[in-house]
Formats: C-alpha cells, sequence, structure tokens
DNA sequence: CTAATAGTTAAAGTTAACTTTAAGTCAAGC
DNA sequence: GCTTGACTTAAAGTTAACTTTAACTATTAG
C-alpha cells in the first residue's frame, strides 16, 4: 500500500502542501502517520482533497466541511446530519441561483434595477431631482 | 433639496456609516460637500447606495463597482465599458449557476462525487484500498 | 562527506471589506 | 456653561483561508 509524501499529496490533488499542513491545523484532516517526522499519507487523502475542493468551490467553508467529515466519522446514522446540511445548504444554493439569474437578466437588459435607470442612477451626483425618488424608504 | 447626514444615509440605505466612510475612502463614493466638517449628501447617494449592495450580493467586488462608476462617469460611450463588464461577469455568473445546479444535484442524489460514492469517499482513512483509485490523477 | 532537495515548525504576513477604538469636534437643549 | 448625541479622524482589529518566512532537520544523489 503506497505511502505519499506531502508533497505527492500536493502534486497529485492539486492542494498546495501548505494548504494541506493548514488542514491538518484546523482539524479538516486527521493528522497521518509520520516516518522520522515528516507525513505519510494513504491514498484516502485524494479523496478527501477532492471532496475538499468540490464543497469549497460551492461555497461550502471549512468550518463547514469540517463538521460534515464530523458527522460521518461518528460509527451510526451519519446520514442525519448529511441531510440536514444539505438541507440549508440547498437553501443557499437556490437563493445563489436566484441572485444570479437576476443579475444575469439585469446585465441583458442593459442593467436596469427596480426603480432606476441605469443612465439615471449611475450618472455622478444629479444636482437636480433624478424624478424616480418617491420610494425612498 | 434635501441634505442627508452620514447617519440618515446609514438609516435609510441600511449601510453602516463606517462602511459608508469606508467606501468613500476606497473612492467608491465620491466624497460629499462638508458643512462644519460633517458630511452632507443629496438624495443620489442612496441609488448609489442601492446599485453598491446589489452588485455585491452578486458577487462584484468593490474594486469592479469602483471600476464600474469610473466607466459610466466619462461623459460620452459609457455602455461600451458596462458591456464589457456585463459580458465578463455574465461568463462568472454563468458558472456560478452551473456549480450550483451541480452542487444541488450531488446533494439531491444523497451527496454523489464522479469517481466515489459517500459512504467510500467520507469514512475515515480507509485502511483497505476503497476499490475505485484507479483514476489516481 | 557534501550538496541539493524536501520536509518540519511557529509565527507573521496577505486580502477584502469592513468594524472598532480612541480621542477629539460640533450643535442643540437645559 | 454643560451635557448629550452625532459627527470627525487615524489606526488598529477582525475573519477566512491560506501563504510566506526563518531557522532547522531529514533524505537522496553523487
Amino acid at each position: 500500500m503506497k505511502q505519499l509524501s506531502i508533497g505527492e499529496v500536493s502534486r497529485r490533488a492539486g492542494v498546495a502542501a501548505s494548504a494541506v499542513r493548514y488542514y491538518e491545523s484546523i482539524d479538516l484532516l486527521p493528522a497521518p502517520t509520520r516516518v522520522s517526522g515528516q507525513r505519510k499519507y494513504g491514498m484516502g487523502i485524494l479523496n478527501r482533497l477532492k471532496i475538499i475542493s468540490v464543497a469549497k468551490s460551492l461555497d461550502f467553508t471549512l468550518d463547514e466541511i469540517r463538521r460534515l467529515f464530523e458527522g460521518v466519522s461518528e460509527k451510526s446514522a451519519p446520514t442525519k446530519i448529511w441531510r440536514e446540511f444539505a438541507r440549508v445548504k440547498l437553501e443557499d444554493i437556490e437563493k445563489q441561483i436566484l441572485r444570479a439569474n437576476q443579475l444575469r437578466d439585469m446585465l441583458n437588459t442593459g442593467l436596469t434595477c427596480k426603480c432606476l435607470k441605469l443612465s439615471d442612477c449611475l450618472a455622478p451626483d444629479p444636482d437636480r431631482d433624478p424624478g424616480h425618488e418617491q420610494d425612498s424608504e
């Protein structure tokens, strides 16, 4: 069974060695075995790191990911914790999609927001009444 | 024509006064007139702040927003700069939507990633060969 | 044996977007 | 005149997620 040095892990996973050490320091990764002081990892680390980077790219914080792993490392019923995370994250994701679609529409239609035309609202400090301020608060 | 103190702006726009000062300090907002040392804003500030918060919520950085305003404050042809921003941002947004949908699917289908089942890849350090490592690298 | 390469640590530095703090100014009310 | 509340400033603090640095040790190639 192959043992990987931190450098090999870094290269294979595309994650900086300093990041791997950092992850260990915040208990996102378990401390691996040491051979004369140096970290030696099993292949499992690559999966872990892949999960981490996928989750990260989707706006999970490292702390959330850590709690995620913790939930799973319990011997029983990991699904409950996962389901709760999934539920919460799904809400976030839906909101993101909504906002993203909203911006896309704004950009596509020439950047119009609710009450204001771009040409009005972005002009630098209109000294005369812009004419669409009825909805101030 | 009503003049707003920074406190009123803060309350009306829902933006902390310290944030308004910060925006000014990074040239995201123009320096307003002063009355015995205190900032006095026209109503236009509310529109500006609204734009800023909408853009922020959609992952524009303050620096991007600043450049956006700069582009518009030119007396002629602001559309060109805007269109370019829009183009670039649209790409980002599309990617976000893709990733978001991807995560949503992952979560919905019980959190499966490309090559690995959740139960395999999240188990804490499987000492035996997990059996799906053929695709290492 | 030596030199180069890779690993180790703790601590400080980085970035964005602010907030907090400290110390002071100004206008209004009593 | 004095207190209160809102304002002013510059500078330091905050958070996440790392990176960089410095000083050192260990491994490998020649």
